[in-house]
DNA sequence: TATTGTTATACTCTATAACTATA
DNA sequence: TATAGTTATAGAGTATAACAATA
């Protein structure tokens, strides 16, 4: 019995604090971003797909692609089908393996994706500016913690 | 000219750092959330406005769940049906204004509710656990404030 | 007329299972 | 046989526009 009853109770009474905090952010910012993205005539799920794609220098395989957005493949490639057929990614055989797709960002798909970071980083100054810079440092380490305990 | 240019520039490599810290969160959140609910049979539209419903005491209409669930009501309607058809939650006439409905969580919905966010909660003890209690108290204030300024 | 909510429609996302082509 | 990826299918979410019922 090393743990005072009132620590226990103030961890749970964080633990349901952030529950809160971290659902609605959650959710917020998944509508926020599809309403967002709704102006470009992007889905959440495509935009998640070029993220992913852009993390890679060099393009990627549809399975890696697929794995680095959350997605089976099945999925991906109903995704990826409605990119290509606007040009906003290019998806071709690879000559070596010829089982295996190569998928990157066209030129067109880069700039698109830019613009649409770019609107959203107007808000983030918004609120960079409400925090010191000490303040945005562990902002940026605790949600990088949270990312890691909680989905890593 | 008051801003040194120094200081812009760190300005600038923190909107990048929490732009890409916050998109990361968004998408993993969504994904991993979605992957949950469906051990319950849930989707995260569902538990959103299950969540929503539980934030009015007495229940609320149509138009109220859905401006709180930030849909707009014919998605809520669809939303509502498929949840009255389970019997997690209830969708009556107001006998005062007949053109209205007065929805709230069922008991069953209300335990199905708790079931899945104790689930949760599993893991932000985990967090919880690797902060000190300042850091905790830090991280719920940022939080706030970021979705104050972002989606306030 | 204005308000509350639903219906019809079209498109996207999602998982599962079965399938094709290549290794 | 094993792997990479697609297709078929069924259900859910989403916005728009048109609609019905009530105020």
């Amino acid at each position: 019995m090393t743990a005072p009853l009132q620590e226990k109770n103030l961890l749970e009474t964080d633990v349901e604090a952030i529950e809160r905090v971290m659902l609605q952010l959650g959710w917020a910012t998944h509508r926020q971003l599809h309403q967002e993205l709704a102006e470009f005539n992007l889905t959440v799920s495509q935009f998640a797909a070029m993220r992913a794609l852009q993390g890679f220098d060099e393009g990627s395989t549809m399975s890696e692609l697929a794995e680095a957005a959350r997605q089976i493949s099945a999925t991906m490639t109903g995704i990826v089908d409605r990119l290509v057929e606007r040009e906003i990614i290019t998806r071709q055989r690879d000559p070596d393996d010829r089982r295996a797709l190569h998928v990157s960002l066209t030129e067109k798909g880069i700039v698109l994706l830019e613009k649409v970071k770019e609107k959203k980083r107007v808000r983030l100054r918004h609120f960079l500016k409400e925090l010191s810079p000490s303040e945005r440092k562990t902002f940026v380490r605790l949600i990088g913690k949270y990312l890691d305990v909680v989905y890593g």
